[in-house]
Parts: structure tokens; sequence; C-alpha cells
DNA sequence: TAGTTATATGGAATCGATACCACATCTAAG
DNA sequence: CTTAGATGTGGTATCGATTCCATATAACTA
């Protein structure tokens, strides 16, 4: 592999001139620039940017955490955050936590050792506190999951309004037993607290109280979905629908459903959360509440871009819209 | 950020015997060894990885070329590998072509520059020649992807044996008007064309002959399934079932065709390729041909590391098992 | 006991690129 | 015609880690 120095030498001048020419810098001679060119393109040069890293040189690399990518949310979003980067001429490094604690710091450490000018994190593992002291080296914005402090810029979804026009449209089409399904635990904050706070404000403003019996958390894949429609057959008293914190979960809802013998939406309207592709393939296929993917994609990367051009940016928090899309399962 | 020289500092030794301490080298008192751990604990110390990158050590990070992640085939195998990786102290580098030429060599680049030891290419998009250019500067590998010349390890499928299968299942069903969707476009060398000949001496065998308009390439997503049914329904002489290449496009037409009425497997029955969770969720569920998709990225990591840390290893094809799962769509 | 050999440690060069500093021209202003 | 400022070029220290070489001490052998 050729180096700055090979390129020096073919050209028959310093690696400075030659550095100079690589980074665009003024100072230098047409005819040196010429020199310099064609050497490096006779040699089929190309920077190390282990070097230029070391050298303390912007990498234009950004790290990503999500929790997994076989999640086609998460998929779709780093999809989009690709995009918008290497339009920026900035790379993305992808990190999963499988939703792990140490493999969130694990990755976080990529910005002490420079390895990432920036993260983006899409779902945090640790406390705010811990993950704040990483801030120092390199700047780290949410996308998608958040906090409830202004401390680090975030592109957030109301997701209390979200849950709340998806608990709306279930009571709006004569719904009172309403189950609901998270993704969280009991959250103290972020996504999974606002979600869970819309839900109640929705059900209690239609005056209908909750039914403990019929909240389930931690739910995430379709087979958890499957075994929550079991768990709720075997009840005397059954809700006559489902708020679901993920499409996936709807979807392990309506299948195990119709395995079961019922219809959906008249014996359980099932509503989902994400807009994924798979609630279009459902059948009957999902109402469910869309984030917009492309959008928050495209803005972290304009934020993200922003801190690490600019010294001082304010911490701002961006909204993005959040919808309900009807289908046929509610 | 601590660096070596702190650690040197702080523990009252020299560089060289941190680094000593770091790499597990012999010849390093127990108490001195004591202390240089302390001071990295005290430190928070973590070695460079671009200094050690641009010093030549290995960079224990493989590159993993996939299309898409969006693709969830792909997103699986990503995962699958990364799993393995991890558990061998590897971390892997994830890399989109979007079935670009100049996205694949500008990955296959950073093996130039010693950003990752070697790079596992589960699609190719460049010619092989044009790739294995880059061999010089460090492994590459294949995996589910393959071209036909024993040029590099290979991690593969019997694809012909998988369309041949998938063919022959539905001849069994006494199916006689066979309709093909394929992904690539007419290949001709590697995955899209061993599964091509597979499906021809299917029927051939069968003395089936092939019917060319009922021959749909380039066919990749849910929306071209939808495409390809309605094609198909435009027609006056019908096919009574269709082999597909993914199941993705498989799902696109079982969601068209229920859509325009017709029912599935009666009035046309579909076979899908890879078997991936779609095919739980279709309604109908979906039969379709099982990639082992975890076995590929556990063989694949196997044979990188080999290939990394042996000198010199044969080039070896692994062919792993393939087989029908039968479910309701056929 | 003298002479090897194994064990233990440090000094300094090195990887590839950048950037500060020094120096050489050239232009234009006074 | 001198001189300040702009323009152009190269030498060399530097980033953080590894490793060759040199040196020092301990352990072993004849």
């Amino acid at each position: 592999m050729a180096t700055i120095s090979d390129v020096a030498k073919l050209s028959g001048l310093s690696k400075t001139t030659v550095s100079r020419v690589i980074n665009n810098h003024p100072y230098v001679s047409d005819k040196k620039r010429e020199q310099v060119l064609k050497a490096m393109k006779d040699l089929g040069y190309i920077p190390n940017p282990s070097a230029r890293r070391l050298r303390g040189q912007l990498t234009t690399t950004i790290g990503v955490i999500v929790p997994r990518i076989v999640n086609p949310f998460f998929a779709h979003l780093i999809n989009s955050i690709e995009q918008a980067a290497s339009q920026k001429g900035y790379q993305v490094l992808i990190g999963q936590s499988y939703e792990d604690r140490e493999k969130e710091l694990a990755f976080l450490n990529l910005l002490k050792t420079k390895q990432v000018d920036g993260i983006i994190m899409t779902s945090t593992e640790n406390d705010w506190d811990v993950i704040e002291s990483y801030i120092e080296y390199g700047p780290i914005m949410l996308c998608n999951d958040y906090v409830n402090q202004e401390i680090a810029p975030m592109i957030r979804l109301d997701q209390s309004k979200g849950a709340q026009i998806g608990a709306n449209h279930l009571i709006e089409r004569g719904h009172r037993k309403i189950a609901y399904c998270t993704g969280g635990l009991f959250d103290e904050q972020g996504k999974g607290k606002d979600r869970n706070q819309g839900f109640q404000k929705a059900l209690s403003e239609a005056g209908i109280k909750i039914n403990p019996k019929w909240i389930f958390v931690d739910q995430h894949t379709i087979e958890d979905g499957k075994y929550v429609l079991r768990q709720l057959l075997e009840m005397n008293d059954r809700p006559t629908a489902i708020f679901t914190g993920s499409d996936e979960v709807a979807g392990g809802i309506i299948i195990e459903a119709k395995e079961q013998g019922l219809t959906i939406p008249n014996d359980l309207a099932v509503i989902g959360f994400d807009d994924q592709p798979i609630a279009e393939i459902l059948d009957p296929k999902l109402t469910t509440i869309r984030q917009p993917v492309d959008q928050m994609g495209e803005k972290a990367i304009e934020v993200m871009i922003e801190m690490l051009e600019k010294e001082e940016v304010e911490v701002k928090n961006y909204e993005l819209p959040i919808e309900l899309v009807v289908r046929q399962s509610t």
C-alpha cells in the first residue's frame, strides 16, 4: 500500500506539499498540485485513516447504537441515517447493544479513542448519568429514544400523543375494555413512560379505568405477541381491544388470534406502533401509529454534523409529527 | 484520554513494559504487572486502536458487505456473523453496497488501509477479477453469494438443489404450469445462475417445458411481488403455481392475490426462498426453502479467523444443507 | 567460579499523516 | 528602491502504540 512518502518521492516533492494537496490547502502552485495528483493516481494512493485519526483529525465517522438490527424498525432507522450521512461525506459505524449495558458502554468507548467523531443513540440502556460522562469526548445525541432532561440534543416523537391518538381511536370505535402491551418494563422515564402516560390520559379522559390484569410489559417479539393472546384467552373477563407498543407484538397477536379462531377486529381490535412493513403484510392489515423514520434519520445527521462543525450548539429538542394509519385491524 | 505514556508515568515504568502487559508478553515480573494494571485501571486507560492499526497490528475487526440491511435476510446474516465474531473477540464493521459497484469498492478499500483485517462478502456487485485484486491486502471470503471459481473460500448453499427441491415440490402437487421469479437479472454465474439451472432441470426432468412469458427477473421487494401478480392476471394463459427467489416477493404476490380475490393455494400456489420471519406472518403461511443463516454466519467467522491466524489456508468450499419447509401456500 | 542462558526492563525508531516553524520567492505599496 | 505582506515549499516534531536492540540481573551449567 502506497503511503504519503511514496507519493512525495514519486512526485519529487515533500510530504508537506502532498498533504496540502490532499487537504485542499491554499498555497500550492497549480503545477505541483498536478504533479502530486498524478503521482497519487499512478500509485493508487489512499490516505491511511488510522494515521489521520491518530493525528487528531476528524474521522468523518459517526457511530450509531441500536438494540438490534434484526428489528426492522431499527434497520430502517439505520438506513435513513446512513443515507443522510453518506450524502454529507460521513461514514456510519453501527453498533448493536443487544439491550446490554456493557455492550453499550463498549461502543461509547469508541468516542474516547477517536474511532468515531460522535454518536447517535437510538436507544439507551444505561442511566443518563453514565452516558453523560462520555460527552466530554465527543457529541452524543439521542434519536428515537429520549430522556426527560435537556442535556443532549434529541430527535423525538411525542410518544405520549402517539399513545393518546391510538387509544382515542379505539375508544371512538366504541371500545371500553382495552388492554395494553408495552416494550419497556415500568420505565421511570423516556419513551416508555410517556407512552404509558398518554394511554392512561386518553382512558381517564373517557372515564374508563384500566384493568391491571390487561397490562403486559416487556413484550417485544412476534412470539411474545402470540403468548399475550393465549393469556388473554384464559381470562374470564376479556378485553375487546388491545394497544401494543410494536407492530411485531401486534402481529403475533393477530396471527395467534386467527389460529385460535378469533376474528379481527370483531372479536378483538388490535393497534400497533411504528408502521413497519409487516403492518401491510398482516391479514387483516394493521392499524398502527406511524413513526417518520426517514425524517428522523435525516434530522439526526443534520444536527450531528452541526455539533461536529460548530463549537457550541444549543441543546435542542426536535419533535417530529406522529400519525395514525387506520387499516383493517380496528 | 489517557495514553500509554500516562500509564507508564503513573506506574513509574517504561512504555515498553506497559505495552508488554497489554499484550500479555512473557518476561514481566508479577509485581510490575500489578503496578501497570493498577495504573491502567486508575486512569481508565484504553489502548488507542488507531495507533495500533497504524503500527500494523491486527485490528480484530472484520468487515461485512451486504446489499442492504433493511433486507431481513441480510440483517439476520449480519446478526449471526456478529454474534460469532464477538465470541471470538472480533468486531464487525458493516458496509452496505446498495447494489452499487462503487460503494462495494469503497468498502473493499478498508482492507488496503488496514481498517479491517478481512472482509466477508455476502453479495458481489463487481466482477470477480476486480474483487480479486484486493486479496493481496487481506483475506476475502464469500458467504451466501458465490462465484464458480475456486479462488476464495466460500460458504454456500447448493442453490441449484434448493431450486430443484422447490420446483419438484410444486410438480408433486400436480402443477405443470409453473412461473418463475428471480432476483438477479440473467446472471452469468453464481447463485442466480445455479438457481435458474436447478429450476430448469426439475422441469425438464418432469417433461415440462418452460413458458418464457412466465419468467420474471430482477424482482426483490414486496411491491415487486404485487406487480408480478397483476401481470399474471392480465394473461390469458395463467400459471397455477409460482416459484420465487425471495420470501418478500412471494409475500407481495400473496397479499395482492388476496386483494384481487384469488385463493392461495387453490388458484395459485406460491413458494418462497429464505424462510424469513415473514413466511410465518403471511396468511396463508408461506411454503419456502430454508437457508441456514445462523450456521452460515458461524462458519464464515470460523473460516475467516482461520485465514487470519494461519498463513496458508487451502481455499475451500463449504456447503451447508438447504431444506424445504412446507406450510400452507402450496 | 566463570560462562551461558533465561528473565526483566528501558531507549529509541517506527507506522502514515498533519501542522508548526523556518525559509524562499514574488508582488505591490510607500 | 526598500520593505511589508502574500504566496509557495520543505524540515521535523508529533499523535499512541509496538518492537528491535541494548543492557542488567538472576538462574543454571560445566
